[in-house]
RNA sequence: GGGGGCGUGGCGAAGUCGGUUUAUCGCGCCGGCCUGUCAAGCCGGAGGUCGCGGGUUCAAUCCCCGUCGCUCCCGCCA
């Protein structure tokens, strides 16, 4: 290899290089015989330049030219020089020259790929995902894998000057299932136990802050056994953080800033800080979700003072049992057909309404759908919901929580069918005041929303037992696009504050004791004030690189059913090393 | 656990609704021609049990049933 070192980059060479000796190193990209005369594009990382044999190359390197094929690594000798301009290739950074091979050296042949290694190339994704290697290759997915190391570079170097300190925790821990499942690691010395892949390191970054580590932070690989989704993996890797003496404004400060340096320092985008907030309840109750869209408006209203009056009985029965009626004025949709309407009904019924009402403006009035019971109050409903002819209402009637979440459902929907959002924006958003509990019905009890080291609001510390249902909580998310994109609380520093909440939520105490003792214990010998967030990476770069999943933004990721097409793991193992651990495989019963 | 979509030479797609021919097109592959292309061009060629199994039929890529794989969504994911 020694004499067929690169000397330069396949993207670096300009005209001012012209006369220059060079060895590049690449893959063949292109090779264009023209009987005679060889183009061939040579490609790496830092980009393409053109290489020529011309005519009058010695017979030994038209051979070679003859030879090359897609995919070949090789090292080519040469002299750079400017192209005549009328041969200047303006989409090309080194479209100004070319380099005259004196040397072509053929380092590793390929077999003919898959799958061509192009921008175009739209290769279904589990070939894509067993032939990752050459996935990465493109320079679509070689700008992505760039931008996340940028955005990690720039991460750290923000949280560094912010005087944080990263610190690893360990990937084996304690196994305190409370939320997913944990993927579990059996002990070959402890026969019988397990350690358990980290949800998060929650626990630990806690125990950090009581140990005096004041501002931590780590990009951390989390494990959850759940089932994936495009914007979940069931391994994930997050930003976490931790501050000790701080309130929410001061973590909203410090990831605000982040945000702003990281998005400056990468894709040169300028952030508008501080970021809105928005009250987990307004979000609901205007956009049907607690993650919002804020890339257009389309706000959901409240239709329950006309639902109240009207005599559309499945409208007043709703709100008889403490329901509400939600509408969404859609402009311009009076067009959509029946079928348009019943493909909109369809997804406010994943969401659990029982169906979709609706009723057109014209300018004769209220018509079709549900307008028979309100067609007399055209003027007042076109009035108080700012709606013009050609407008379009919908409408769910169910539990609060279903009416906004299957309507915010079709306003999703709707914003991009009718095209409604700006792909180049980003709106972030802090949802706050989230509910601290949440009545689980199976159990006829209440549950931790977030987790039960979350800090209830001040106002609501003397009613959280009377009345539970209210507590807000100090937590939060950052939610930009309709995407989740961070996650965190202040936490409860006070072991009696975490006594009364775990008997709350019927969490016994020895429970406690047994799966997180050491936590508690260690708020025994003073524990600091301190609260975190933790910003998940996979769905950040997801979002500045414009794709909707994090698949394609993790080099080696797993398919939708945890599985890896490259490795074909998980994958059975000797029976050795289960009979070491103590293991015997149980077949499943045959299904009835 | 549930629902939707997809599965056709190496790759991407058409054909399937409404049954019957050498299953079509582009890319790639192999061979040939061609001094300037840059998604080069032109000519020729090879390559497919239409995911798999069963059923209906004179006849199935197409219809029916089942199954497998991938994907999107609901549930789940503190």
């Amino acid at each position: 290899m020694e004499q067929h070192k690169r000397t330069v980059t396949c993207g670096e060479l300009r005209a001012a290089d012209a006369g220059r000796h060079v060895v590049l190193n690449g893959w063949v990209h292109r090779n264009r015989d023209h009987g005679g005369v060889h183009f061939i594009n040579l490609r790496d990382r830092y980009g393409i330049t053109q290489v020529v044999i011309d005519e009058g190359a010695p017979v030994e390197l038209t051979g070679i030219a003859d030879e090359l094929r897609f995919e070949f690594v090789v090292a080519v000798g040469g002299v750079v020089r400017a192209r005549p301009p009328e041969m200047v290739n303006p989409e090309m950074a080194t479209g100004e020259v070319e380099v005259a091979a004196q040397s072509v050296h053929i380092l590793t042949r390929s077999e003919t790929p898959p799958f061509m290694i192009d921008e175009r190339s739209d290769a279904r994704e589990d070939l894509r995902l067993t032939y990752r290697y050459l996935d990465l290759r493109s320079f679509s997915m070689q700008r992505k894998i760039k931008l996340r190391h940028d955005v990690t570079f720039r991460v750290r170097e923000y949280l560094h000057r912010e005087g944080f300190y990263e610190i690893e925790t360990p990937t084996m821990i304690r196994s305190t299932p409370e939320g997913a499942r944990d993927f579990l690691v059996p002990s070959r010395t402890h026969r019988g136990a397990f350690y358990a892949l980290p949800q998060s390191p929650q626990l630990y970054k806690q125990i950090l802050m009581v140990s005096g580590f004041d501002r931590y932070f780590q990009i951390a690989h989390c494990f959850r056994d759940e089932d994936a989704r495009g914007d979940r993996q069931p391994e994930h890797t997050q930003i976490d953080i931790e501050m000790s003496f701080v309130g929410k404004d001061d973590v909203f400060a410090l990831v605000e800033g982040m945000f702003a340096h990281v998005f400056s320092h990468t894709i040169d985008r300028k952030l508008e800080t501080p970021f809105v907030r928005l009250a987990y309840d307004d979000a609901l109750n205007r956009y049907g979700s607690d993650k919002p869209d804020m890339r257009f408006d389309l706000e959901l209203r409240d239709f329950g003072s006309f639902a109240a009056d009207s005599d559309f009985k499945v409208f007043t029965g709703v709100l008889e049992s403490g329901g509400a009626v939600k509408v969404l004025v859609v402009p311009g949709a009076a067009e959509y057909s029946r079928k348009q309407i019943s493909d909109l009904e369809e997804t406010a019924k994943t969401y659990g309404a029982k169906g979709l009402a609706w009723m057109k403006l014209t300018d004769a009035g209220l018509d079709g759908g549900v307008s028979k019971f309100f067609a007399s109050r055209t003027a007042e409903i076109s009035e108080a919901f700012g709606a013009s002819p050609g407008d379009l209402l919908l409408f769910v009637a169910d539990t609060w929580t279903t009416a906004c979440t299957a309507l915010g459902a079709v306003r999703a929907r709707l914003g991009r069918e009718l095209g409604l959002i700006d792909p180049a924006e980003f709106r972030f958003a802090w949802i706050v005041d989230f509910p601290l509990f949440e009545w689980n019905e199976e159990k006829q009890g209440w549950d931790a929303s977030h987790h039960m080291f979350t800090m209830p609001q001040e106002a609501y510390l003397s009613s959280m037992e009377s009345d539970p249902g209210p507590v807000k909580g100090d937590l939060y998310d950052l939610v930009c696009n309709g995407v989740e994109l961070a996650s965190g609380s202040i936490r409860v520093h006070d072991p009696e504050i975490q006594r009364r909440i775990f008997s709350i939520v019927g969490f016994p105490e020895e429970e406690a004791e047994r799966r997180f003792g050491f936590l508690l214990e260690s708020f025994r010998y003073g524990a600091p004030p301190h609260g975190g967030i933790a910003p998940g990476l996979d769905r950040l770069v997801m979002l500045m690189a414009g794709e909707s999943t994090i698949r394609e933004v993790i080099a080696f990721p797993k398919n939708t059913v945890g599985i890896c097409p490259m490795d074909d793991s998980p994958s059975a193992v000797d029976p050795a090393q289960l009979d070491e651990l103590g293991i015997r495989i149980v077949e499943p019963p045959p299904d009835e």
